[in-house]
DNA sequence: TCTATAAACTGACCACGGTCATTTTTGGAG
DNA sequence: CTCCAAAAATGACCGTGGTCAGTTTATAGA
C-alpha cells in the first residue's frame, strides 16, 4: 500500500549500516585524525561497498560535517555547563573547549569555515547550525556581561565570532606565532567589548 | 664551468614554458572561472605534458595563488589610487575592488583563507603577502582617519580585516542574505572604529 | 507461503591531482 | 663541430573521491 505523497519506508538495515559507517569513521579518525580519513578505509572497516557510503552520505564532507558537529556540540555543552561568564577573560575561558577543537587540525578548521554558512536556506547543515549556536550562546552571555551597551548584543556576538575566527586563523600562521591564541583574542575582545573612547 | 656554490643556470626555455602555462591558465579561467581550472586542460592548451606543470608549480594551488595574487595586487593598486579615505564609508568604498574580487567565487574565497597565513616563516606565499598588504594599507589609512584613538592603528586594522572576512563569509550564506555586504560591513566598522560608549 | 516492487547494496568504472623513472634538449668546454 | 653533464620535459602510472547500471534483499499484499 502506498500513500500518495512520497513515503520513505526506511528499513532497519539502513540504520544499522549507517551506524556501522559512523562507527568505522570514528575508528579511522581515532587512529590518524580527521585529515587521514579515507572513504575506502571507512567502507573496508565497515564491511560495505564504496557505493553504499555514498548512498548514506552525499559526499565525504557530509560525513565530516556530521562527525565534527557531534564533537562541537559536546564542546558547547561543556562551555554552557557553568554559569554565564561576565568578563572578557571569563568568556574566553568558557569558550576554550570550542576553540580548542576548532583548531585541533588545520583540515578541521578549513572544513568548519567552508560549511559555517548554509549555502541554501532550506538546507542548514550541522556545522552551520553549530555556528548559529556559537552566536546564540555568546549573545546570551553578552546580554548580562560587563560590556559596552551602545550596540545590540547581536552585533557584539557577531564581532566576537569574527575576532575568534581571526585569532584562530593566526594560530595556523607561522608569521604571527609570537603571541598565544588566548592572549591575542583577549586583546581583540577588550578593544571590542570594553572600548574606552 | 661551474662555480662552487650552487648555481641555477635557468634556461630561456624554462621562462617560455612557464609563461605558456600561465597564459593557458588565464585562458581556461577566462572561460569557466577559477573553480573550473583543470590541470589537464591547462597543459593541453599550453601544449606540454602534465609532469611539466608540476616541475614549474609545486601543485595546482601554487598556481592559483600566483594568479589570484596578481589580480589582488591590481585591486590594491586601484584601492590606493585615490587619496586616503577618512571615514568608515569611504574606507569601504575604497576597498570595494578588493572585496569584490575576494568574493567573486566561493572557490576563490576558500583558497584565499587557506593561504592567507604563511605556514612556514621562511616561505610567505603570494596570498599571504596580499593579506599583509591589506593590513598595511588599512593601518596607514587608519592613522589619519576619524576613528577612535584609544587603541593602536595596528589593532584597528586587524579588526577591520576580521570584520571584512566575516562580512564576506556571510555573503555566501543564504541565511544572512537579507542585508548587503557593504551594509553589513558598515554596521560592523561603525561599531568597531567609532564606538560611543 | 508466494510474488511484485521499492529500497538497499555492489563494484567496475571515471575524473582529476600528483609522482617519478626515463628520454630529450640545452649550452658550455675542449 | 663534437661531446657530455645538467636541466627540462615526458607520459605511464597511482591514490582517492565520486558515479551508476545492475543485483540482491526486505516487505506489503495476495
Amino acid at each position: 500500500m502506498q500513500i500518495s505523497l512520497m513515503e520513505k519506508t526506511v528499513q532497519k538495515r539502513t540504520l544499522k549500516t549507517r551506524a556501522r559507517l559512523i562507527a568505522a569513521s570514528e575508528e579511522v579518525i581515532q587512529r590518524g585524525g580527521y585529515s587521514a580519513l579515507r572513504v575506502e578505509d571507512v567502507v573496508q572497516v565497515a564491511g560495505v561497498a564504496k557505493g553504499t557510503f555514498f548512498a548514506h552520505f552525499h559526499d565525504k564532507d557530509a560525513l565530516m560535517e556530521i562527525l565534527m558537529a557531534e564533537k562541537l556540540n559536546a564542546c558547547f555543552d561543556q562551555a554552557q555547563a557553568g554559569e554565564a561568564p561576565k568578563t572578557v577573560t571569563q568568556i574566553i575561558v568558557a569558550m576554550e573547549p570550542v576553540h580548542s577543537f576548532m583548531t585541533s587540525e588545520r583540515y578541521v578548521f578549513d572544513l568548519l569555515i567552508r560549511y559555517s554558512g548554509a549555502a541554501a536556506v532550506a538546507e542548514i547543515g550541522p556545522i552551520a547550525y553549530c555556528f548559529e549556536r556559537y552566536f546564540r550562546v555568546l549573545m546570551t552571555w553578552l546580554e548580562t556581561a560587563d560590556v559596552r551597551q551602545d550596540v545590540a548584543p547581536e552585533l557584539l556576538a557577531e564581532g566576537v565570532q569574527a575576532f575568534a575566527m581571526q585569532a584562530m586563523s593566526l594560530k595556523f600562521c607561522a608569521l604571527h606565532s609570537s603571541q598565544s591564541f588566548q592572549g591575542r583574542l583577549e586583546v581583540y575582545l577588550q578593544a571590542w567589548l570594553t572600548p574606552t573612547a
